[in-house]
RNA sequence: GCGGGAGUGGUGAAAUGGCAGACACGCAGGUCUUAGGAACCUGUGUCUUCGGACGUGAGGGUUCAAGUCCCUUCUCCCGCACCA
């Protein structure tokens, strides 16, 4: 070794002066810029879950948006036309608080920390093309989420009504159903509180079923867990409606039951205590005032309290019978808060003896319990414990004797034959309430008319835009801070041209973010939305990352609007996400981080103390994408410590470059290709941690190689290395840019493209056998990878410790799988 | 309660039913050094009488062969939660 390598292999690599070269020299040459007309390559689109612009970027971030880069970067190096865009969430409660604290105003710091945050995500050597960038809080975004409001307030699905809402008493706004985490605000964890409201919403139900069949296309290209949260979410269940003749009314009641087989068992109905079919009931029967002093009491109650799991049953007599259809049986009636009122009609029949529900009911009101059921369980008239399994059918008329799915055919078809019931679906998921009594938001386009009533604000009037927020009082108090700024509500109405006022509420951000990912592609398109042609070119999405916490409430409004705009012509696919990566979150000690926990890790002082690079390889190789990374366990300096090595193969290589490689030393050659081949499959099946390894192990390899094998002058080692900068640029862009240099080549390292396989090089020239006795391993011996199972076979047999292990045993079964195993199976 | 997922060294983790622990972190020892928080090398599942034996939460089963498939069970995590 020379005096001039000895220098540069003991220099050290430093990633602060590498950062601060390579960031100008791609800010000039762009390499990711997608959409170019000309570009004849396939297309990829690549999405990362927009930011919320709330501060700068934090760990998670950096976790997120290191597997994007990654993803998209192999692509490229692929030969695929990647878009890879990125935007911001702009809108939202988070920015209005912190304006109210320091009295600023909401845009002012929402666009300062997206100039921020856009700066990091620079400095972290994210490919984004930065041509399509855009805020939601854009007007030209918002604009056409007015738009789109009004295409669905068009075709009836946007509605007002009143409601019995989640109410955030600390935000001051309502919530969506969706946005109640275990009874709490998910944004601040306040207990939610019932508020009666007259509301707008999305009609998501009428897409229940196919967001729930359509997931047929998902099955195995999102995480079987989304898929699963999705389905409980909808909660189709299917069942019947049965109607029930209410003494003293001249209309039938109906009820919902997914168990229509047990019917003779039902021995009351109950009512939910805040339906209008309650307060119906109670009006004459005697108990009006007991029933009113009972609904003020469960609406004082929190859903805190209503989750509690050993809540007594409670409820009141309500004076009133209903007949049972099949057997006329007469059923005292009662009004109790553990039926819902939005759910199914309101109203149940209630089978003690087969439902615990019910069952905890008839014991604490002492009322009947008949088992129609014979499940071989004990009585639950005894054991407190409701039969809801299969069985027998008893005391039931027509039905005994059946099992459960005969009985709930056959009472089924004589229901519907009597005019007296039919199947039914119900479903958990509820209507998307959009309206938020908050002022960072999209302003609802429609205007109420004392004589038009609701009247969409005239589309060559949009964007409706935000009054200024300068001077207005954005303290939340119940209703939109939008309704003080009178000379923006107080309008003429577009069709007669009275006096009129502005609906003053803001739309839910999640609207904002339902329909983005199709903005990208026509991101200055002024006309429209998005352009179909564009939409043609890139839609949908190939592949989405983001962190589990959008399972339910992003994922599915996205659905939903997709489909819509599917329904609308708009858009030709009904799934705007073919594949979905989940990315874990980055805990510290066990633990989220945070501030009042005091284990708070600051990206910016991971960056300055390690580099961008070792951070990226750390969040990457740290385990599987899906899992959570524990900052506390891995090692930032251990990535320092790989990339440094890395780095200084290329100052080793003494090689030109355009040598012919194949001239190489066999044995590199062969772990070269096997380190792209096999880092590709794991790239492709999102086992990032398993390609870094197998890059860390040609490192090893041509480190060994240049120390004490063939030498750095041997054109193996200028494969190797160059093959490692190539692979090592999708994790750790400046490293490898600036190996590349070291190499000989010219910028951008990001675009030299994946090195082809040769698939001759993948076979080894031997390999190792073993030869097991009964399943144990009794020896091992080197051979031809193309040998057969009979020469295995042979030579496994002839071997000096088998035929000792062999002797005085009888062979009973020889399995051989050449050219790995062979296994001798003796009887001992 | 319902639904789902996961249990592998001191740690993060690998392993199309076919050599358990790849690759790292940590630790120990060494080489070179004025020095080492550098670089490089070696070792590192447990027990061991040094021949081996045992080992993937526990218990059973299928198989020539099980971390992997099946059954039972325990523990932990996540989602939903009075949805009839």
């Amino acid at each position: 070794m020379n005096i001039d390598s000895a220098n540069q292999a003991h220099a050290a690599y430093d990633f602060a002066y590498v950062q601060e070269k390579w960031l100008p020299v791609w800010d000039k040459a762009q390499p990711f810029k997608s959409g170019r007309l000309d570009d004849q390559r396939p297309k990829k689109y690549v999405l990362d879950m927009f930011p919320y612009p709330s501060g700068d970027l934090h760990m998670g971030h950096a976790e997120a948006y290191a597997l994007g880069d990654v993803i998209a970067r192999y692509w490229i190096q692929k030969g695929f036309n990647v878009m890879h865009p990125i935007g911001w969430d702009a809108f939202g409660l988070p920015a209005e608080n912190a304006a109210i604290k320091r009295n600023e105003n909401p845009k002012i710091w929402t666009y300062e920390n997206i100039a921020v945050q856009k700066a990091s995500m620079r400095r972290f050597a994210c490919s984004f093309d930065w041509d399509r960038v855009f805020n939601t809080c854009d007007p030209e975004y918002y604009r056409w989420n007015q738009w789109l409001f009004l295409q669905l307030y068009e075709r009836g699905l946007a509605y007002r009504k009143d409601s019995a809402v989640n109410w955030c008493p600390d935000c001051q706004t309502v919530l969506a159903n969706e946005q109640v985490v275990a009874g709490l605000c998910e944004r601040c964890d306040t207990p939610v509180t019932k508020k009666k409201l007259n509301q707008w919403y999305f009609k998501i139900t009428n897409y229940a079923d196919r967001l729930l069949d359509d997931m047929e296309q998902l099955e195995g290209k999102w995480p079987e867990k989304v898929l699963m949260m999705q389905r409980n979410w909808i909660g189709r269940s299917t069942g019947a409606n049965v109607s029930f003749v209410i003494q003293g009314r001249e209309l039938p009641v109906t009820v919902y039951t997914t168990r229509p087989d047990t019917l003779f068992g039902a021995t009351f109905m109950v009512v939910a205590a805040d339906s209008e079919l309650a307060a119906e009931l109670a009006v004459g029967s005697g108990v009006e005032s007991e029933f009113g002093a009972y609904r003020e009491k469960i609406k004082a109650d929190s859903d805190i309290d209503r989750l509690a799991t050993d809540r007594p049953k409670s409820g009141i007599f309500l004076d009133r019978y209903a007949i049972n259809p099949v057997n006329g049986a007469k059923l005292p009636i009662w009004a109790s808060d553990y039926v819902l009122a939005d759910y199914g009609t309101g109203a149940i029949m209630a089978v003690p003896a087969h439902d615990q529900r019910d069952l905890d009911f008839a014991r604490a009101m002492k009322l009947p319990v008949i088992v129609v059921v014979d499940t071989a369980e004990e009585d639950p008239n005894i054991s407190g414990v409701a039969t809801g399994g299969d069985g027998i059918l008893i005391n039931s008329g027509l039905l005994n004797g059946m099992n459960k799915a005969d009985a709930i055919a056959a009472i089924s078809a004589q229901l519907e034959k009597d005019g007296l019931g039919q199947s039914a679906h119900n479903y958990r998921l509820r209507d998307w309430l959009v309206s938020r009594q908050r002022y960072w938001g999209t302003p609802i386009p429609i205007i109420h008319c004392s004589f038009c009533g609701e009247v969409p604000v005239p589309s060559d009037q949009l964007p409706l835009t935000l009054p200024n927020a300068q001077g207005l009082d954005l303290k939340p108090k119940g209703t939109s801070p939008l309704g003080a700024v009178t000379d923006w509500v107080n309008i003429k109405c577009p069709r007669c041209a009275a006096p009129a006022k502005r609906d003053t509420d803001t739309m839910d951000t999640f609207v904002d973010s339902s329909w983005y990912y199709l903005r990208y592609p026509s991101s200055t398109n002024h006309s429209e939305p998005f352009s179909k042609k564009d939409l043609q070119t890139w839609l949908p999405v190939d592949q989405y990352v983001g962190g589990v916490t959008h399972a339910i409430l992003h994922l599915l409004y996205s659905r939903f609007f997709t489909k819509v705009l599917n329904d609308m012509g708009m858009v030709d696919f009904n799934e705007p996400f073919t594949r979905l990566l989940n990315q874990g979150m980055v805990v510290m000690d066990g633990s989220a981080m945070s501030k009042s926990r005091g284990n708070l890790v600051r990206l910016s002082d991971e960056l300055e103390n390690h580099g961008v690079d070792a951070i990226r390889l750390s969040m990457v190789f740290a385990g599987p994408p899906e899992d959570d990374v524990d900052w506390s366990g891995v090692s930032p300096s251990g990535s320092v410590k790989f990339l440094s090595r890395a780095w200084r193969l290329s100052g080793d290589v003494t090689s030109a470059p355009g040598v012919d490689c194949t001239k190489g030393e066999i044995s590199l050659r062969r772990a070269t290709h096997k380190a792209l081949h096999d880092a590709g499959i794991a790239i492709e099946s999102f086992r990032f941690n398993v390609a870094i390894a197998r890059v860390m192990e040609l490192v090893n390899a041509t480190r060994k190689a240049i120390d004490s094998g063939c030498g750095p002058a041997d054109p193996a080692v200028r494969e190797a290395v160059e093959a490692i900068a190539i692979m090592l640029s999708i994790v750790a862009p400046f490293t490898a840019e600036e190996m590349w240099e070291r190499l000989g080549h010219k910028p951008c390292v990001a675009l030299a493209g994946w090195p082809l396989v040769d698939e001759k090089l993948l076979v080894a020239d031997a390999v190792e056998a073993v030869v097991q006795i009964n399943g144990k391993i009794k020896a091992r011996l080197d051979v031809a990878p193309t040998i057969s199972d009979s020469e295995l076979e042979a030579s496994a047999l002839a071997l000096a410790t088998i035929v000792k292990a062999l002797k005085g045993a009888t062979i009973t079964k020889i399995i051989t799988r050449a050219p790995k195993i062979v296994n001798i199976v003796i009887n001992s």
